[in-house]
DNA sequence: GATGAATGAGTCTTCATTCAT
DNA sequence: CATGAATGAAGACTCATTCAT
């Protein structure tokens, strides 16, 4: 469905997006009919048909739209930073930043990592984010900034106190909010500690405290 | 829909659980049909309903004993410890090691999450972990074993990390394939760093060195 | 769809089979809806695909019926006959009025051979009938009842004159009718004519005289 | 849908006739969309609209110069034979001749006649050349070239044959392929032979032998 | 003349659930 | 307890046709 659209039609096509991403954030994507979209928005139904093949190809353009968008933001905010870490950091922050701005597509993108109509594609995106961070843990390791573990499992455990910061962030109750800031800090913070690891300093039981990477 | 059973009728209602347990996995929730449970047992449908009120009065029972068997085995796994830390890296490796062994209770957990039907379960049971877990950190504070920061949030990214080298491992290529050991290990050791936290070594850029819990 | 049926299950299935054909003869395959066929019955949509995967193997299911039951009757047809041309008349005479007893599923046959979905099941079907009736063809010319020509396409002459003098009967004004066996009559006459030739008797024009099989 | 048109819209018009009939006899009439043809040309909806009513009329509209064609192709083969009979031999060839040439439109003819909307068309436009063939049947039996049988059951008879071997033709495999003209002629051959019947020749069984025009 | 966009009734099909036997 | 049959609302998708530009 590469249909060359009209000025009208491109901005059609964005409302359908729009639309579509609200509905599927809020009831998912399964209990969403294509029914519910475009009554949703006072349209026939041909007119979903006419910009998208199906729901499937409709939901897969949200997520990589948010794929593309989420890594423009990560490529600006490690423009600046000098070092592995600090590169590190910034990305963290820029992810948390992002995924507080854009609830709906966080949401969306856990739920598509479920199904397998679609866990290909997020698999897929998340693989070139982790080859992208994990650049700079081998280049924290390589210049002995950090302990030798395995790069692809600290990367891993990082993306994993992200995503979860985040959705704690996005789920707190309003009354005891916290800032986005304090949360993206928060993950900044445990990761750097994590990549450094609990060696150095005695912490954890004898299991910890004797294991590095094989 | 809580029945006395018989024997024969304890047997078939297990046989329906582990059944529906695999093909919910395998091809999800919404696209398992009950018709495809039951064909696949051999069964007629007015079993299924002798057993259980609907599909997803089924699915909650599914997560509702995934959560229970959990956390008996993460109590088991802290007996033995004597402080918080090990308190806590035992947990790790217990939770790693139970998800490893119950991959498909780990998926359906994974969607039953971000579906507006289970979340709740999902969430409430999720709480009592956090729950169980942040006691330890909060011990492991008080007692000067790491730095005084958010206990809640340091509990959600040691979820965060869990969750997601675990993941890492069951998706892992069969040939490139590293023990269970070996990634609850990566997972224990770096939520220990990550609880320590970068400060004490200076480490990562400046907005890092300078934060604290506030 | 070969599920084991109960008796009343396989009564529905008639059912379905004979009020289908009915529509799909009176109004066409296309235009007639599986709401229409279920509505008619005064059934629920869910009786339908309960018997039959989709509208299509309900269609091929009518198809092989009547090809099997024409067959059979053919064949019953050509029991006592004792020559090989007295074969062929037999089967002509047999096969218009199975013809003009089934008109639904004479109609049905000529939409499935020009729809892509159905036409190679008809053609299939035809095969083996024109298989069958060529080797009386074959026989009638080995033993010199008729002149040695191609048998196949003999064959195929013999169906056109049975299908259109049939086609001819069902569609006559009603006070303009004349009997099947009338009909059938002339279809076995003209056949045999034909299969004889005009050489004999110099009937024809100069290319039908000096043509025979090359 | 009697417009005036330019003499660019004439062509238009020939070209969306052109295309249409390709797609049709390919994929079938109800299987082909109004989008199918004007996005196979390349042009916009309204184009279609502009030169046709609607689809039902376009098949029409092809349906009609099919009849022409063929009718103006049989006028002329007929034109120099001398005797009844020979007419009806040239008629036969013309017509396996133009639908050989002209698969398409025999195809379409095909379905035609099996559906409600165009089998009326299709319908008087074969009793056309039924009565246009049947007076030089009525004449061979006038002249006594004949026997006296029912002129319109022969007439259809020999349509039966010209069609069912045309079929027969078109469908052959490549490699075993014969020649259009010794189709043509079997076609005359058999019709003729089938004109002057068996009787003469004592052949076929008793029923065959004593049986006549009642 | 021509285009892209829009309409919406209608099509096939699925499926959770109920129920007579 | 268990089965096969039945229900019907709901879903995804199609397509002839219309129309503003």
């Amino acid at each position: 469905m590469s249909r060359r659209l009209t000025d009208r039609g491109e901005e059609r096509r964005r409302q359908l997006l729009a639309y579509a991403t609200a509905r599927f954030a809020e009831h998912g994507y399964h209990p969403t009919s294509v029914a519910d979209i475009v009554n949703g928005l006072g349209v026939g139904k041909g007119v979903f048909y006419w910009y998208f093949d199906n729901k499937e190809e409709l939901f897969r353009s949200i997520l990589r739209e948010a794929q593309l968008d989420l890594r423009r933001r990560q490529r600006d905010a490690l423009a600046g930073a000098p070092d592995p870490l600090s590169r590190i950091a910034a990305g963290i922050r820029a992810s948390v930043r992002w995924s507080a701005e854009h609830h709906e597509l966080f949401t969306l993108v856990a739920f598509a990592a479920t199904d397998d109509r679609f866990s290909g594609l997020v698999r897929r995106g998340q693989e070139v984010a982790v080859a992208d961070a994990m650049r700079h843990v081998t280049d924290a390791i390589e210049q002995g900034l950090i302990p030798d573990r395995n790069p692809l499992e600290l990367t891993r455990a990082m993306f994993g106190v992200t995503s979860e910061l985040t959705r704690h962030f996005l789920h707190q109750e309003p009354e005891a909010a916290v800032s986005v800031d304090e949360i993206a800090e928060t993950a900044a913070q445990f990761c750097l500690g994590g990549l450094l690891g609990p060696d150095a300093r005695g912490a954890g039981d004898q299991p910890v405290a004797s294991s590095s990477r094989s």
